[in-house]
DNA sequence: TATATGACGTTGC
DNA sequence: AGCAACGCCATAT
């Protein structure tokens, strides 16, 4: 576990119900900006016990691994979702 | 050390 | 708005 990926983890924990965030942004809350493949990676081997459905692509779109699934989560705390993507706002 | 891959981002068309 | 190319960070082989 290295400070980034402490970093990441705590970025989600300070994500609320109906809050969304792209992966650069939490790349860059946990001190690295760029280095959103390394969100990415890491929720994907770690993302499990945290809010990963709160965190989308700069461009709205969703995990496509799990685009329903994350499409529901973030609808159940009042995310507006068209065609698989968050509604801009 | 180098090459290939991935829950991405930005730029150019 | 959508597609393609390159760049960025980290891991696996």
């Amino acid at each position: 576990m290295t400070e980034f990926e402490e970093r990441i983890a705590t970025v989600l924990d300070e994500l609320g119900p109906g809050d969304v965030v792209t992966y650069g942004e939490v790349a860059a809350e946990a001190g690295q900006p760029g280095a959103a493949r390394a969100v990415g990676r890491y929720l994907r081997d770690h993302g499990s016990g945290h809010p990963w459905w709160r965190v989308v692509t700069v461009s709205g779109r969703l995990v496509p691994h799990n685009e329903d699934e994350h499409a529901r989560r973030l609808r159940a705390e009042g995310v507006q979702i068209v065609d698989g993507r968050v509604r801009p706002g």
